[in-house]
DNA sequence: TTGTGTTTATAGTTAC
DNA sequence: GTAACTATAAACACAA
């Protein structure tokens, strides 16, 4: 029986693979010249060594704002707006010709870079592609057309991956929908980072996060006393790992006409976001006066942190809710609780703390979409995004605010010293000028101290395996029989520091397609790198590099998109 | 009907 | 060894 596919435009590999060479592509993502086109690096310096550029808020604000909107025109509307595609992002035309001999003699090549699995979980993935969107929220059909716009790999086997990616945007708290407004009718609702994610990836692997964004969501009264956002006990391991036979006789007593599990409901809408964080506000003012202060305090040097800037760009969310608010009808006291998430977030790390005791004001019931109490109608009203009337350099949305708020903290922070750390500064025993700024025991400096054994024999094991894995269901040959050369070792070496070099990645991506940076190359070096790790080859092992690998395979991706979308 | 969203279940890998 | 994170499959409900 013949999967149905969910309309995109992209047919799957084979299918596209028999429809000829000729291809267009959608849409063009531009990029951020600072972190491309800049004097530097591709990882110019303000992403210092945690090689999240593009998920660290600020870098993907500046660099690509521009998700076509189109796409989820083209998905709703299911009809095949590119038929013949085959060699859409991140192929060059030489690389659609090597596939179609590679195909012929697909038992002999060993790697098929174009259609490897990305280095990205389905986390950093949905990740990148909201922080790429321009209000930072997407539908769902719209996540998957970004993905398959860049990841030609993901334009295989739809339903499985889609199906993984509604998952993790369910599952993950880290990810909370926005009630789409009434005159916008369609299906699902937009899809957004939770305020409080931060920087997911400070450790510069997409694949596996130090630490998974939990919300604790005490809806019924299992007050476990918890006072921590991080904990172990929160719903999301509850989820996941729970037994059919598990524990949870006591809290199924208390049933919710609309989750037959309350205790491990979910938390997804934006409104239990800001239900929560308005309560916090209004329940810890006076108790945070203190601890405010301090970390006001602490964020004049340090909040230009990654999780200050995730977090930055977050607050247009909430700018757009408040801003909707204003316009409506909403009660009195409806206003003021968005006032205090307005409010609230002008201090970015007090949201690290929040969470803390939280008992809901409202019944469970309430805080679900389902629910059909006044209450949630009036929070959905709330809750609407609305697109802004009018772009302009004042929109709180626009980027430029997010790139110079960086900037400055950046600079307050001590650019020039960021600005050298992407390389391999921590041999020399530097500090990350923003590291002390996490406390997460994965976080970049963490792992220097801890050194990157480990972490990179882990990587290098989850990449053979994509590479293994690059086709579902089809295995290719031996993955890793390089013989990388010291010069080849230099060049990945020198990837993130700001030394020109031929073959370098680290130079400034040129337009031409078939290049040291187009995607292709670029993951190959990835995984070289990788291989140079699992080889033991001290010297190689730096998990900044393979972050800003990772970075620049991605940007390569939008690169090639784009070169591709000039061309079509 | 189909896309969307939630939840359960399970397996593999890695961190502690 | 256990906990935590991720991937994957699948059942199910809901709604456009
Ligand atoms: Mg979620």
């Amino acid at each position: 029986m013949m999967l149905s596919s969910p309309p995109s435009k992209y047919q799957t590999f084979q299918q596209s693979f028999t429809n000829g060479m000729n291809g267009s592509v959608p849409g063009s993502y531009s990029m951020n010249p600072m972190a491309i086109g800049g004097p530097s690096t591709l990882h110019s310096g303000m992403n210092g060594g945690y090689g999240s550029s593009m998920l660290n808020g600020m870098n993907a604000a500046a660099g690509m704002n521009s998700h076509p909107t189109h796409h989820s025109q083209m998905s709703v509307g299911g009809s095949p707006a590119y038929p013949g595609i085959n060699q859409g992002v991140g192929l060059s035309p030489n690389m659609a010709l090597s596939m179609c001999i590679n195909r012929r003699t697909e038992k002999t090549y060993r790697r098929n870079y174009t259609h490897a699995k990305p280095p990205y979980s389905y986390i950093s993935l949905i990740t990148m592609a909201l922080q790429s969107s321009q209000h930072k929220m997407m539908t769902l059909s719209e996540i998957y057309q970004w993905i398959m716009d860049l990841f030609p790999f993901y334009r295989q086997n739809q339903q499985r991956w889609q199906n993984s990616i509604r998952h993790s945007l369910s599952f993950n708290d880290c990810f909370v929908k926005v009630p789409r407004s009434p005159d916008k009718p369609g299906k699902g609702s937009y899809w957004s980072l939770h305020p409080d994610a931060g920087n997911m990836f400070e450790n510069g692997c997409y694949l596996r996060r130090q630490k998974r964004f939990k919300c604790k969501k005490m809806k019924f009264s299992g007050d476990s006393g918890d006072t921590d956002n991080n904990d172990n006990s929160s719903s999301e391991e509850m989820h996941q790992q729970q037994s059919p036979s598990g524990s949870l006789s006591p809290s199924k007593e208390v049933t919710s006409p609309s989750s037959p599990h309350p205790h491990t409901a979910s938390y997804n809408d934006i409104s239990d976001v800001m239900d929560d964080k308005a309560a916090v506000t209004q329940q810890q003012s006076s108790v945070e006066q203190n601890s405010h202060k301090e970390l006001t305090d602490q964020s004049s040097t340090a909040d230009a942190s990654p999780n200050e800037r995730m977090l930055h760009h977050q607050q247009n969310i909430y700018s757009h809710l408040h801003q909707q608010t204003a316009d409506s009808n909403l009660p009195h006291q409806e206003q003021g609780r968005l006032s205090a998430v307005n409010n609230h977030h002008q201090n970015t790390e007090v949201e690290n703390i929040q969470h803390s005791n939280h008992v809901r004001t409202s019944s469970p019931v309430d805080a679900n979409q389902h629910s059909n109490s006044i209450t949630t109608s009036t929070r959905e009203r709330q809750n609407y995004y609305h697109e802004p009337l009018l772009e302009s350099k004042s929109d709180p949305l626009s980027y430029p605010s997010h790139h110079s708020f960086y900037l400055s903290q950046l600079q307050a922070a001590g650019a020039h010293q960021v600005q050298h750390y992407p390389g391999l500064s921590h041999h020399a025993g530097a500090t990350h000028p923003l590291a002390h700024s996490f406390s997460h025991p994965f976080s970049i400096s963490s792992l220097m101290n801890a050194g990157g054994e480990m972490q990179s024999s882990k990587e290098m094991r989850a990449y053979q395996d994509a590479m293994q894995q690059y086709s579902y269901g089809t295995t290719t040959q031996e993955v890793h029989h390089d013989n990388i050369s010291p010069q080849q070792i230099s060049t990945l070496e020198n990837a993130t520091a700001s030394t020109p070099d031929s073959g370098d990645v680290s130079t400034s991506i040129p337009s031409s397609s078939s290049n040291a940076h187009s995607p292709e190359n670029l993951q190959q070096q990835y995984y070289q790198m990788h291989y140079n790790m699992e080889s033991s080859n001290p010297a190689v092992s730096t998990h900044d590099g393979l972050g800003s690998l990772a970075d620049a395979y991605y940007q390569g991706c939008v690169q090639q998109h784009n070169s591709n979308a000039a061309i079509a």
